[in-house]
DNA sequence: GCTGGTGGTAAGTAAGTACTTACTTTGGGT
DNA sequence: ACCCAAAGTAAGTACTTACTTACCACCAGC
């Protein structure tokens, strides 16, 4: 229907290496613009709601092409796994806060960290979503996120948090639940932002802004204020919290 | 295969309204139980993900029952749709906490509607699956839901913090940021428990405690101390987290 | 007893679905 | 100029899907 007559080719090579669309590409080229197309199909419609062949027309091949760079529609899904999760564009919290985590700058280390989600499900919101319909459908992508990120997020700052109480610097509080508490107000922020009101009728805040929000709403629930406003010399009632000896 | 031969139906009627499987029921109790399956199936599965036959089969009927009750699958999926947030197991945050609003006791109110929420999606973590698989599919379950019930939170918690706030009670912050927050600890807890870690490895803790942990980070944060601690004479140096008197 | 409406089914149908096979085009290396 | 491996395809296959059709079994009311 779109391929009138075999007309020799009217585009020309172009030479460029990403796809322009009906011209020939190497076998590495179209494997990563098919699997750049299934990204963002499974993304939107889930692994079950999206057939290989929509896959293939959106790439411009035929479905056999699709099965010739990946044997199985499963293996697919695997290869946007490695490539989602091991590419680069995974974030490193550890080094992202590396520096603040040092100077003990709380604000700093919590800010950084907020910022750098928000940023990062911003620009790539597909990736929220393959996570969530993975998790939904019990895919192995969403235990090896949680296994690969989350766990390692929640030692990460659990064990700052930890620290900073030993210092006298926050209130003794299940520095699990904190961690909780916190990624709690981001992931649900980006959540609301991607999926439930992406034109931001409820609300429209920049990424920045939040993040001082949800770090400055966080550390006044945790914070001594020994440390951070030491010319204080009160009491600290804080008994009727119930959590400032507790644990 | 698992019919041998029809002998005279060897289950006597059993007189029982639920289900017994196998009995002949009137068409609106089969309906019915249709209809759970169907939730339990849809919100396992997806509405995608979920063929007709498996409905039909572990409602113990042909798939051709399922289409005498409901025309199509998704008049199916609409149905679960009233079902689910027109029948009144759907919570009431205005009514929930409304003696706590009252008496302007900020720990009530928070402490009262996330436990509330806690609570509801414990006992039917099967909504919030079917509330994820609408939103990721963009079904109008979702729309639905955000327009009758986030929208009306977000309202009511957003003004019961700018009257606190009038009242000096509450530091200047964004009413709407203080909300989301708050909903993203809550919401994010319950997506945990119910989807990321259902045998909770990272972090297991009760509800009442989880509840008591939220509002006191929540209003740790966002208060003044002016009326709970009014003792204090301090001169409130709050300028340094930038929040105090902005908008 | 028979009749008619209701609960229920077996056996379809047409349109997908993932995946294959047998074949054609293309372009660089010699 | 020719070859041949790699890029690409049309047209399948075997199976599943949502949805239908034509038919049964049961039981109240006459």
């Amino acid at each position: 229907m779109s391929k009138e007559i075999t007309t020799t080719k009217a585009t020309p090579p172009a030479a460029g290496s990403q796809a322009v669309s009906g011209a020939r590409m190497n076998a590495e080229d179209r494997r990563l613009q098919i699997l750049r197309v299934a990204v963002s199909l499974f993304s939107q419609r889930g692994f079950g709601g999206t057939t290989t062949k929509e896959i293939a027309q959106a790439s411009g091949v035929s479905e056999a092409m699709v099965f010739r760079h990946f044997a199985t529609k499963q293996e697919l899904y695997s290869a946007i796994l490695d490539h989602k999760a091991c590419s680069g564009d995974s974030m490193n919290p550890e080094q992202m806060v590396a520096e603040a985590l040092k100077q003990k700058d709380d604000r700093a280390v919590f800010e950084q960290l907020a910022l750098g989600a928000l940023d990062h499900h911003e620009c790539d919101p597909e990736f929220q979503r393959l996570l969530l319909h993975s998790a939904l459908e019990g895919h192995e992508l969403a235990e090896m996120f949680f296994e690969k990120f989350i766990l390692r997020v929640y030692a990460l700052l659990g064990g700052y948090i930890t620290e900073r109480q030993r210092d006298g610097a926050m209130v003794k509080m299940d520095p699990l639940m904190v961690v909780r508490s916190f990624i709690g107000m981001i992931i649900h922020h980006s959540l609301n932002n991607n999926l439930w009101d992406p034109n931001r009728r409820l609300l429209k805040i920049s990424n920045e802004d939040a993040a001082k929000h949800f770090t400055s709403i966080l550390l006044h629930g945790i914070s001594t204020g020994n440390e951070a406003k030491p010319k204080r010399r009160a009491k600290r009632k804080t008994a009727a919290n119930g959590f400032s000896r507790k644990q």
